[in-house]
DNA sequence: GCCAACGTTGGC
DNA sequence: GCCAACGTTGGC
């Protein structure tokens, strides 16, 4: 099993309008190195929620349950969605700060190529922040 | 194929 | 609101 990290707006799609939606398709990534990663998640992945802008932390954990298939929102050009499920929201969110703070942290991708809304985050690293989240 | 100009994202 | 980082576009 692959860990993630997706990135959203809070008041474009939020982690709560994921916990009332249940699930959502992961659309309108417009970015090749994101979509890559998009094709990469495989059913049962763990997807770490990030709210980008005004919260700047990671508030909960959702679950890849369709792989890639073609952006019904590109009118033109090769993009991909994901279909992702919601799981449990963190006790506390994991700010962008303290995982600057956490040397354990360092070599995420959220941190070194701030602009890459869905990239890959080592096991290592996932286990860490729901753990700083206060799950597990 | 290089590079300048420009646009977008996201942190501060 | 500003700016850094980085992607994209277009002229040469």
């Amino acid at each position: 099993m692959n860990h993630w990290l997706v990135k959203s707006e809070p008041f474009k799609y939020s982690f709560q309008n994921l916990l009332r939606d249940k699930k959502t398709i992961w659309d309108g990534v417009r970015n090749y190195q994101a979509r890559n990663h998009l094709r990469a998640m495989k059913v049962g992945d763990a997807v770490l929620f990030y709210h980008s802008n005004e919260d700047k932390a990671v508030v909960g954990v959702a679950e890849v349950v369709k792989t890639a298939y073609p952006d019904p929102t590109a009118k033109e050009g090769d993009w991909s969605v994901v279909e992702i499920k919601c799981v449990e929201a963190l006790q506390e969110p994991v700010t962008l700060a303290s995982i600057k703070a956490n040397p354990d942290l360092q070599n995420m991708a959220l941190i070194k190529q701030s602009r890459l809304s869905v990239m890959p985050v080592a096991k290592t690293e996932f286990q860490k922040i729901l753990k700083l989240g206060g799950l597990k």
